[in-house]
DNA sequence: CGGCTCTTTGTTACCGCTAACATTAATGCC
DNA sequence: GGCATTAATGTTAGCGGTAACAAAGAGCCG
């Protein structure tokens, strides 16, 4: 008599479970079974098609076509995840916004140069929150990313934490839409431009045409903490060139309307030198802007300057059209897939970069 | 002796065999072992706590701080998705182009009410080539998407084939942007508007309005399916109302220049009525037109009217400000993502909307 | 022609998690 | 007190793919 061995009574015990049903998606071993070989052999041809000999590689391909197959990454990158370097074939990207045509040029720039790489695109929006930041950022980690593009370099701690351990486990972690190394400071992958650099280019270039009292109207978004360094970048380069200048706060909300506000504010502000030239924190809070000074009859840029930061379309079309910083939105979005996959491949961490910016002067300053 | 049991052997292999790497995350298994339970149990807490007892509830949760566990969800999914209906708790969306804010805000709204949901969103963009859609929808079903949702209902064949086949398994399919069920013909769930119609509503305005001679100016984007169904609608609308009517093509490229371009072809043709008024896909085109219209010193609308499509800031503070027709963007993403939610929940195919559009008639018309 | 390498395919185990079933102890009830 | 019921946890196998190792056959050489 046979004796009973831990193998043969789980066999009798699987006899009598209920299998777990299918979901009618076709399998490897489907087509391994229409072609007449085993799964590791598709699995085989499927990523290295010379592997196999030349009569099984056309019995597989007429099975593929047959079945129609359809790989099941979870299972792929279940399997492989520890040793591949390349993990889940996914990049997970959190950004402030998806409506603000900022970040879809970026999100745009970063799907296309993903386009035919093999990688997903997860994506998922902040809403300019850190805590949300947060949040997603470890409901998107679930999915084992082989690659995190986050916006901007504020975190909160925990966030921070998910990030670097993400790194030390050999993710790449790109931060975009900034660049400003800490010396010293170990720190993530940068793609981006220096935004308190802008601010200060900002300012100068108001200098340089000869206004003085200026201000700079920060965007209402409390977390937009980009804005916030153009601002005082800006202010640094004022006093550095002793100039006053100020920085007031634009309400929160929709851009335009916020801006034509935010003008009043500023114009009607008692006590206070009257502001030859405002900066913006967004063309769209300049355009309300430029749109307020042209209901109060003001001569823009002789009574008084506009400079907005974006270079959005509007801001072209008005009269005069705006003056404004342009910023390379796609091409951030395109460099930061490039420099992830260079980084897949090659197992170096990503290369940091710092994207040209420039400041069109058009009617307006 | 003991007799070599198939089990035996393997274990004997398996102490020689070279054991899979971990990739250094923790695993259910580290935090059953720092919690002094098994694996099944800690899953157990953290789907449905209130199966285990209050005692090993508490020393779960802690074990699950100390470790700083993050489930992969990848695992989660392949061992469960044959039997939850809700598949991968991951939304796959195809969209013609990110960049363009129309679907911007779309992708927002869907981003946003799939938040919290545990539903993450794969995002790819397909540049209004079917082909690329095809070959996009292909790539996201290996992620066992639990939802599809694509833009419009023209796809390829291969494309309609996979889509067919992901909603016989109980996938929801949600065909966005259009609204225009065959009668008889099963189809997908269709969450938009009739485009016919609202170019049939463009029409009828103008003709209200007393003008003669109208022209639709198509999009140049041959594969812009939702704009041609609106200028059949317009012209169909034309013939009713007896008034004459032609379709032009826009140059492709950037809206705004192409508008420009577009209508100096349109008043520079020979041999045709003189267009009174213009009608446009989308408002990019028709703020080029008004642009040029007015480098023309042409009066909008005595001379000229002008139509646009899909209410863009721009066209808004334009002089005068562009008649249009209002779309719910960000509505049309928010109830894609509440149908979808709603049949995960219920198992019921996702229910149609036909969503409100409103044609806004400012200066321009 | 025996031993060697190389090519091609197969077998087994395992990735991390969960469904199904098993087990144990506590509880209820007559 | 004996038996059924319930609650809490554990054991086993399996999701669909791939890494590691095994094996069989072909080709080559002295």
């Amino acid at each position: 008599m046979r004796p009973i061995t831990p193998a043969s009574s789980a066999k009798a015990a699987s006899a009598l479970r209920q299998p777990r049903r299918g979901h009618g998606r076709t399998t490897l071993a489907d087509v391994a079974h229409a072609a007449g070989v085993t799964a590791i052999t598709v699995s085989r041809y499927l990523r290295e098609p010379q592997r196999v000999a030349p009569d099984t590689a056309r019995a597989v391909a007429a099975a593929l076509l047959a079945t129609g197959y359809l790989p099941n990454k979870q299972a792929g990158v279940l399997a492989s995840a520890a040793h591949a370097a390349g993990g889940a074939r996914m990049v997970a990207a959190l950004i402030p916004s998806i409506a603000n045509s900022i970040f879809a040029e970026t999100v745009q720039g970063l799907a296309d140069a993903l386009q035919g790489s093999g990688c997903e695109l997860l994506l998922a929006s902040t809403g300019y929150s850190a805590e949300r930041e947060e949040e997603q950022l470890r409901a998107l980690l679930g999915w084992f990313p082989s690659a995190l593009v986050v916006t901007g370099r504020q975190h909160t701690s925990g966030a921070l934490a998910l990030l670097r351990q993400a790194q030390a486990r050999g993710t790449p972690v790109i931060e975009i839409w900034d660049h400003h190394p800490e010396p010293g400071a170990e720190s993530f992958t940068q793609i981006g431009f220096d935004h308190e650099q802008v601010g200060r280019a900002m300012a100068e270039h108001l200098i340089r045409r000869g206004y003085r009292a200026l201000a700079y109207v920060d965007s209402g978004v409390a977390e937009d903490f980009r804005a916030h360094e153009r601002g005082s970048g800006f202010l640094a380069a004022a006093r550095a060139g002793g100039v006053a200048a100020r920085r007031v706060t634009a309400p929160a909300g929709e851009g335009i309307g916020a801006g034509r506000q935010a003008l009043s504010a500023l114009l009607d502000a008692a006590g206070q030198p009257v502001v030859r030239a405002a900066a913006f924190a967004n063309d769209h809070l300049a355009c309300g802007a430029l749109l307020e000074a042209r209901a109060r009859s003001l001569r823009v840029p002789q009574e008084l300057a506009l400079l907005g930061f974006g270079d959005f379309s509007l801001g072209r079309e008005l009269e005069p059209p705006l003056s404004t910083v342009h910023t390379p939105r796609f091409e951030i979005g395109q460099a930061a897939a490039r420099a992830l996959l260079a980084s897949l491949d090659s197992g170096q961490a990503a290369a940091d970069a710092r994207l040209p910016w420039t400041l069109v002067a058009r009617g307006s300053s």
